[in-house]
DNA sequence: ATTTAGACCTGTCAGC
DNA sequence: TGCTGACAGGTCTAAA
């Protein structure tokens, strides 16, 4: 689910209501949440830290913590965080001896009887709860489980970032950066867009939208593309994650923000999943193909690519 | 060296 | 109503 602009827009909530908060006791639901350290350390380390900033890096939420440690979250698909406040009792069903608790139902929630459905649902999927020492808890729900939360010591930061390239909205983000990282790759430019070592944070909801911003054929061979279409993709890439993050991130169904809100980026998206509906642009039907196991959506009109840099479309089977 | 299936997971939706 | 298959915001690994 969480793209760039989503993983930003929890940050900024995250920075303003928990920086200053202390962790008091944590819960693991489903043992694979945590890759790094094992859970017993994890558990035994984390416990009386206090937060101390939190930063976003790619796709990644970054939490500092008191003794030199970081908290590092990728929610991958399905991932999220809910911020439960104070008054709202918690029941974990857990013992005190659990080290972790193996209910892949999640723990039980006693919510007000006027508290949002959208809670009480998400809450079933919880992975992982963070009790802060002033009752508010922070959950991490994550329905498909694909998500990883890990800890590690300050100064192993790149270490847990595998590799990330560039932050689009940074200043080291620039076209000619851009250009030198495509000139040597053969694949197609929205294979290219989703590696997250040329940029970090862009996943298929934005490649899509930055590719038809660009007026840029999905298909197009990386190392193909002209000065002026660099230009254009790079400034594409800039301004529709920018938007994304003005609008809340994208939501289709699952997305919520921390207190469950959804985002209103879908109501402003021109091809991701569009399939079947008119470009707002020229009024011809978007299409959607696949592109490295993945969807692609564009539209063929708008996009189209000069035939010697197309490459043959690949496996059109499947998803 | 690339490229591509498969794995990791659960939920939803369309079609029969 | 129930079953089946396709598909979903992501990334890693093994095999071709």
């Amino acid at each position: 689910m969480p793209e760039l602009p989503e993983v930003e827009y929890t940050a900024r909530q995250l920075r303003a209501s928990i920086v200053g908060a202390t962790i008091a006791e944590t819960y693991v639901f489903w043992e694979r949440t945590i890759g790094h350290p094992g859970v017993p350390d994890f558990l035994a380390e984390i416990a009386g830290r206090r937060i101390e900033a939190v930063r976003r890096r790619g796709k990644f939420l970054l939490i500092d913590l008191s003794g030199d440690l970081l908290l590092t979250v990728h929610r991958r698909m399905s991932g999220n965080f809910l911020l439960l406040p104070s008054a709202w009792r918690i029941d974990t069903g857990l013992r005190e001896s659990d080290p972790v608790a193996w209910n892949t139902k999640g723990p039980t929630y006693q919510f007000p009887e006027d508290s949002a459905a959208s809670y009480s649902l998400e809450s079933r999927y919880c992975r992982t709860s963070f009790v802060l020492t002033d009752g508010r808890c922070l959950l991490y729900t994550d329905p498909r489980k694909f998500g990883r939360i890990e800890l590690w010591s300050k100064h192993q930061e790149q270490e847990a970032l595998r590799g990330l390239g560039p932050e689009p909205l940074d200043d080291q983000f620039t076209r000619e950066s851009f250009s030198q990282t495509l000139a040597g790759r053969r694949t197609a430019i929205k294979q290219v867009l989703l590696d997250q070592t040329v940029v970090a944070g862009i996943g298929n909801i934005y490649a899509d939208e930055a590719l038809f911003y660009a007026a840029i054929h999905p298909l197009r061979r990386a190392d193909s593309l002209n000065a002026l279409e660099i230009e254009h993709l790079h400034e594409g890439v800039v301004a529709v994650l920018t938007l994304g993050i003005e609008h809340g991130g994208t939501s289709f169904s699952a997305y919520h923000d921390l207190w469950g809100q959804a985002g209103d980026n879908y109501n402003h998206v021109s091809v991701y999943q569009q399939e079947g509906k008119p470009c707002a642009r020229c009024g011809t039907t978007i299409e959607r193909m696949v592109i490295a196991q993945r969807s692609a959506h564009f539209c063929p009109h708008c996009q189209q690519s000069p035939l010697h840099a197309t490459l043959p479309a690949i496996s059109p089977t499947k998803k």
